[in-house]
DNA sequence: ATGACTCGCAACGCGAGA
């Protein structure tokens, strides 16, 4: 079972590359995030038409995440628990062949000196509890998305450039380990040693072109998904079409179960 | 170099992104 992360920002800008990318990559399951639109306005039927359930969690104008499943859809639920009062839609789950998905738009944070950061760092607080919960039920768990975390300096084209912004503060870094210890495996960084491999490339300054991004899309595994991967990689072909998004998939493969 | 890009919106510049 393949399956990807990618921010698309935007799925009505990104339809086309999209729609190309599903045919061409052939993933089982695409988690995405930053599709900013309701529900009504998710272009349903061009991505059924390429074999796919969608699960969608939209937004007006900013945030909105959705799944995408060629293989059964099953217990989908949105939002994150642990705060009725969050509106922003950034946590859908849902269940592929026994696989529980969740795809993850996490808060970016910046400025770090404002109330986005510490909004950041509750999320991820309860992206912890959650995680907790699904590693108790003992069953494979992918925790795919864009999480706005530069896990080390590997991750990162300039560190002192990152230095005290949101996505590589050493709070930011020690929320995104406290899951990671709880049991998770970094799917790419268990495959991939390659430091300097990025999922996100900002649109300006020709970062893309000069190879100068970050690495913060991620999938995170419970150990009974973890015992099944079989590969992981960053897709970074999407990223030099035109129009692309600023981010590019990330992927995994989970072998059959027996 | 007071820059640099892209998105949605009911806009005709702005906030947000990272």
């Amino acid at each position: 079972m393949k399956i990807a992360t990618w921010n698309v920002n935007s799925i009505k800008a990104r339809l086309p590359n999209v729609l190309d990318w599903l045919k061409t990559a052939e993933p089982d399951v695409v988690l995405m995030q930053e599709i900013k639109t309701v529900d009504e306005g998710f272009p349903r039927l061009e991505i059924e038409d390429l074999g796919y359930q969608c699960a969608v969690h939209g937004q007006k104008s900013y945030n909105g995440v959705a799944i995408l499943s060629r293989r059964g859809l099953e217990d989908v639920s949105a939002r994150l628990a642990g705060d009725d009062a969050d509106e922003q839609a950034r946590y859908l789950e849902a269940t592929v062949e026994g696989v529980r998905v969740a795809t993850i738009y996490l808060p970016n944070g910046n400025p770090a000196d404002s109330e986005k950061y510490p909004y950041k760092l509750g999320w991820m607080k309860r992206l912890k509890a959650r995680a907790a919960e699904l590693l108790a039920e003992e069953r494979p768990v992918v925790l795919g998305g864009d999480y706005n975390v530069i896990p080390t300096d590997d991750d990162v084209h300039d560190p002192v450039a990152w230095q005290g912004d949101a996505l590589i503060r050493p709070e930011t870094r020690a929320a995104f380990r406290e899951i990671l210890y709880l049991g998770y495996t970094d799917a790419f960084r268990a495959k991939v040693p390659t430091p300097h491999r990025y999922s996100f490339w900002d649109y300006q300054g020709g970062a893309w072109q000069k190879d100068h991004g970050i690495r913060i899309d991620h999938l995170l595994l419970s150990p009974q998904a973890a015992d099944r991967l079989q590969d992981a990689g960053i897709d970074s072909k999407p990223r030099g079409k035109e129009k692309a998004s600023d981010h590019t998939p990330v992927w995994c493969t989970l072998a059959d179960p027996e």
